[in-house]
DNA sequence: GTCTATACACGGATAGAC
DNA sequence: GTCTATCCGTGTATAGAC
């Protein structure tokens, strides 16, 4: 076994532990599997990790940068309609283009629900999505210079319901169709809460 | 132990393990943990189950069948804007009454997606999911005397969407008051879709 | 500081005694 | 029809080699 940093080692092995649970699904990442598909040793793994929900951890944390740097680009041009409905076609592309961050967060969120050692994870995905809405809501209303008839911060959740329940959906039955549909209506909906001004 | 009948005992074990998913989580329903709940032996399982998959498939059809009775009535009366709203509310009320339903549920798709084992039965919960919803909107469309200006399928899309969004997102901060103007506000956009006549 | 080897308790599953 | 004993895989831990 070559001997690496272990700093190395634990991207490696966040890594692995991404790409086995893409294929395989949640349940399939075992600690052993894992290290399988990093090359490493078990006793490396525990090495680097104190647990393997310490890895867990790190590979929400490294997923969600990853998500937050696909997003980059907030669509403002046109009108509050055409925005909306670019910003969303733009998230619906990071979606369509690697499913598999979608589907592990998903089954994180779902753990670190019910997981005493993983308490917080879920709030704080939440809480950046909820913050990376809000932004990109604020930006269109300062980009095509208009206001939001409704509090920020209940159009955030609005859209994060919808992009939540829209993923969700395709993820059961791959309806692209429908989905981009769907994303474009939410985004006619939302428009007509903006109205002219600041 | 006692000597039960093989029936008897599926139930006995789907209802355990439903009790055990909705305390501690999906994870925590072990064959054995789920055992001890119902007060059978880890051998009476597999006597009645071929395998832990098989009690999944049947408590995913128990827990969706739950759910239906549960959603029983649409609530039409008034305009269009309040049989939304209350028929959402309705839905709310279900949801708060038993999130242990929504979790064990949310937990179960997630599953199924990736277990061969599973196959289908994602697939089968949102087809049921979508029927409901569609089923919804024509009662309300025919009990408000309005007809829909979007297809009724991409409609009952757009409810399912909000309502798992909502769920979603409730599960992880539980903010109900959040949830409620979510669904209220989703309510009044899509009475925006409806116009008079039939 | 990193890895090899080994051990233990718990998971799902099964064969076979009663 | 029900239970005991057992198999193999998984998470975790540790002692000690290099």
């Amino acid at each position: 076994m070559a001997r690496v940093s272990a700093q190395e080692r634990r991207r490696q092995l966040v890594d692995a532990a991404f790409r086995v649970m893409g294929r395989e699904g949640f349940a399939a990442a075992t600690t052993r599997r894992v290290c399988a598909e990093a090359g490493a040793s078990l006793a490396a793994f525990h090495y680097c990790f104190a647990s393997k929900q310490e890895l867990l951890v790190e590979l929400t944390a490294q997923t969600m940068a990853g998500l937050v740097a696909a997003r980059a680009g907030v669509h403002v041009g046109g009108s509050v309609t055409e925005s909306l409905r670019s910003t969303l076609r733009g998230y619906w592309e990071t979606v369509e283009q690697d499913p598999n961050r979608e589907s592990v967060l998903m089954a994180l969120t779902q753990h670190a629900l019910r997981e005493p050692a993983l308490a917080g994870i879920a709030e704080q995905q939440y809480a950046a999505y909820h913050r990376t809405a809000r932004e990109t809501l604020e930006e269109i209303a300062a980009g095509c210079e208009v206001r939001w008839t409704l509090p920020v911060a209940q159009l955030a959740r609005m859209l994060v319901v919808v992009t939540d329940g829209v993923t969700l959906a395709w993820l059961v039955d791959r309806d692209s169709d429908a989905a981009l549909a769907a994303l474009n209506a939410f985004a006619d909906q939302l428009a007509g809460l903006a109205v002219a001004g600041s």
